[in-house]
DNA sequence: TTGAAAGCGCTAACAC
DNA sequence: GTGTTAGCGCTTTCAA
């Protein structure tokens, strides 16, 4: 392990030990100090040292002071830490997540930070990866209550911000929507125009069970502790059905184990099996919307579809959905995270979302 | 700086100095390298010892090793850089690229390693978030030739593995496809249908140059060092018009500073006002190619157009297109970087592309 | 402007 | 199974 790589011929510098400030010093004729400082305080020589210094560094290989050593002094590692849930490259599956990144990426850039992507797989549970991350803070994103990965951010002494979920985290700060809110919102929409037989596809992921159908009011019961998300959905629909005078066990559940295309199209099928009279299909994301869609088109029945997130697809697709601000959400994070300011207590955001209706949905 | 983020009462732990490992080794009473072995060799000692020490590690708020000492003395960051050229938040616009990190994530995931973005802005040059990385080794892709930071990755002792673009580094292992004969073979099958008035849209990133357009021969020229990748398809596209026995100069290029759908559609309209008998559209994205059909539905012409890459969209627009695999070109990127095996010369792989034709592809 | 001294927190040999 | 010793490479007072 401990000369991995060494049987790499690729780098030339490999094998002869690398270069450190003590050796460029040593050529020069001067201290350690005074090297460290060619590099980090520029202005504390004279030009000509510094030149003189850098040529040495050249001769030698030297590529400049050690990021390890110099974030163990330093305390800092100029870095940002990003936690999943998924599995690294499924975040970069889903657009909704993908906007999101695109905001915790530019964000970073701006303050000269690098983004470390950390891979928190739901069943490995390996917590590892957190614990022996080198980073100034941790985002952490969507993940479900109670994952391991998240006790591990915080027992590290680093600062960190909660997205989406878990909803509340003693002392963290925490940004997200109103998600009750929110889907009551598109649900309203659906009632108002006249729909009381109404399906919903949802995810429930991580979890190993089999997908479920079921009422809405039985399936508010399960999967309540873990996903905070998905629940205060249901409940939002629940909101508007009660505003509506409308029964909730005319609303049938299906959950789906992942968020894809594809999951939304079993998810119609399932939903239409088990009762062929909807005449709406609401869906907790814009993906599985589009799956729906692509079940309907298959099928020939125009029924009623919304999405959420409002993905770039979506208008492409006429979709009707809730648009949330994906990219400030990863914009604000990062901003909680390192831009400091006196506070007194963690900061708590929850963003503005708005209802976008499109030719998707329609009179029952 | 230095107690940066010290402001936060966000985490209970900061003020008090974080607990180290030689705390946990005083109260439980035993040597740090006991302490040390608890949790990186759990074998090491008594089941029993290992519990007192994790015990009174939470005790203390001890969260394990801190990973820049352990980084430090074991030479090991359990990370990978990976740089772009453009701004951290662009590569995940790009559907290409997305493909491409999904591929980098999946096998860094596998191998327990975190994935750090690092930012390389063109413009800023700071090369100094290269040098600050603290990782074990390094994934450049689709830079510029002569791009500062790729020297400073050549400068530092880890390995590296370039992917598409610069074409040549010495001594450093490359990944990317025959770009010329890709493009020949689309080029073909253009002109095997017998277009002659050629268009082609490409892109030319990261200078600061106004958008160019002229004939085939002239654009050739331009850009040539800095560029490879989109040099190596203009070549191809020589070559094809030489096989079809075609006039290179029928054959008009206008070149966009960025890869978007938008610059497809304003590189059509272009190209349409310098030379409206076009029979034939090629990009060199299939973003632009989208942005094309994009604006020639709102003209109503139905040329021939060809885009490069088949990312998802291309499919559902029914775009002609070179299939490459991008997400196998992120995984094999990682192969090389970190699974040593003895070779004695750097590797060269070009990976297999493939035509994909669709709709948007027709006889003049 | 420059240098000397001190130590960041940890792990790897090697002894016991 | 556990401890001792010796740094990893750097930055930072502080004094010259």
């Amino acid at each position: 392990m401990e000369n991995s790589g060494s049987q790499h011929l690729a780098k030339p510098s490999r094998g002869r030990p690398a270069a450190t400030l003590a050796a460029v010093a040593a050529r020069v004729g001067v201290s350690r100090t005074t090297v460290s400082n060619a590099y980090n305080r520029p202005d504390q020589l004279s030009g000509q040292l510094r030149d003189r210094i850098m040529a040495a560094a050249e001769q030698l290989g030297y590529a400049g002071p050690d990021p390890m050593a110099r974030s163990l002094r330093t305390k800092q590692a100029d870095a940002v830490g990003l936690i999943f849930s998924e599995r690294l490259g499924y975040a970069f599956h889903d657009p909704g997540a993908v906007e999101f990144l695109h905001g915790v990426g530019e964000a970073c850039t701006e303050r000269g930070r690098s983004l470390l992507l950390i891979p928190a797989v739901p069943g490995a549970g390996q917590a590892d990866t957190v614990r022996r991350a080198a980073v100034d803070g941790f985002v952490v994103s969507s993940i479900p209550e109670g994952d391991p990965h998240l006790a591990a951010v915080l027992s590290r002494p680093q600062p960190a911000v909660v997205v989406d979920s878990p909803r509340t985290v003693a002392g963290v700060d925490f940004v997200g929507i109103d998600d009750r809110a929110a889907f009551a919102e598109v649900a309203g929409h659906v009632f108002g125009l006249g729909h009381r037989r109404i399906g919903v596809v949802t995810v429930r992921r991580g979890e190993q069970v089999a997908a479920a159908t079921g009422s809405l009011p039985a399936r508010l019961g399960a999967g309540q502790l873990q996903h905070p998300v998905r629940q205060l959905r249901l409940l939002g629909l629940l909101d508007a059905a009660v505003a509506a005078a409308a029964a909730p066990d005319g609303v049938l559940v299906t959950e789906r184990a992942v968020n894809a295309r594809r999951e939304g199209a079993l998810g119609a099928a399932e939903l239409l099996a088990t009762e062929p009279a909807l005449t709406a299909i609401m869906c907790t994301s814009d993906i599985l919307a589009l799956g729906v869609l692509d079940e309907l088109a298959r099928r020939g029945p125009r029924l009623t579809v919304t999405g959420f997130d409002d993905v770039p697809a979506a208008a492409a697709a006429g979709l009707t959905t809730v648009r949330q601000p994906m990219e400030e959400k990863g914009r604000l994070a990062i901003q909680l995270l390192l831009d400091e300011r006196p506070r007194s207590r963690p900061d708590r955001t929850l963003l503005a979302t708005s209802l976008v209706i499109r030719a998707s949905s329609g009179p029952a």
